[in-house]
DNA sequence: GCCAAAAGTTAGACAAGGCTAACAATCTGC
DNA sequence: GCAGATTGTTAGCCTTGTCTAACTTTTGGC
């Protein structure tokens, strides 16, 4: 389902060239780093929308740690992508695929974060490393990490 | 040590703007990002020197699953990185930094690939996670992961 | 020792993701 | 209801990382 949402949103990457499965991981590891921003921005999107009403450029670019005009050219390509829809000095919505994707995301988001404070880090730094980690987890590990941070 | 290296080879990020500890995390991701590929290369050339004997082009590219002539522009920018050196139509030599942050990213792959295989993932699944999650580990969470991997 | 194949390089294109500078639209306080 | 502040956009530049096409150098088989 959302691997479907993902595929979708990825131009196709020429597929792997021999057999090795190192040259296929590393494909695959550069699939997962195009779509990166695209998810950090949808996740962000739905949460100021959820907590200030609405989602506005320039909380997004505060947020991000990026400048006004990034994020301008940013929202064009998730809008071209189908992910967010927007009108011309008005904030951000997110579109049904953007939604899905969003709640995909925070739901990674938030078992990586919960297994790393659950094996002992502080949060804040768990806060930090989930952002990294995150894009990063096979459905077999993030089942692993839900499992090991819901254990009793 | 290594985190020395690391800033030496970054070209600065421009400092974070507010005070804003999610806009420092994506900074700091996108620092991390910067890093990876320079990370896989150096790693995989120390792989090949070490299998091989030398370390060609022409494998590098194999390995990466990219074409010769990126291989050949990467090769380009770790050399004005100090990471590698090489002469025309020779095989690649790592530089001293460069063997540094090889056995850096080696022992922290060997780390996060053990700590992987030691929650339950398939080694397979295993190495191909390793690979995009070894970059996003900070120290803190490393010590972690090797306690996690090495207890009885 | 030559010549074809393999390996390496160079040139040039393109998209993504950053930035600054300059301009346009909207919002707000009086 | 207007002026100044805030927000948003556009234009243009840069680097990275990918590609294909075309060329050069090295290597290896006979």
């Amino acid at each position: 389902m959302t691997n479907v949402d993902l595929q979708k949103i990825n131009a196709v990457e020429p597929e792997a060239r021999a057999g090795d499965a190192r040259a296929e991981a590393f494909q695959g590891v550069r699939v997962a780093r195009r779509n990166e921003l695209a998810e950090d921005y949808v996740e962000l999107i739905a949460e100021l929308i959820h907590n200030q009403g609405e989602a506005r450029p320039v909380d997004i670019a505060t947020k991000m740690g990026v400048t006004a005009p990034t994020v301008a050219k940013t929202l064009g390509r998730l809008a071209r992508d189908g992910l967010i829809t927007r009108a011309k000095y008005r904030s951000v919505f997110l579109t049904e695929e953007g939604r899905a994707l969003a709640k995909e995301c925070r739901h990674r988001h938030e078992i990586v974060l919960r297994f790393l404070i659950r094996l002992g880090l502080d949060p804040e730094t768990a806060e930090h490393d989930a952002e990294g980690i995150e894009h990063h987890v096979s459905e077999r590990t993030l089942a692993l990490f839900a499992a090991f941070a819901n254990r009793s």
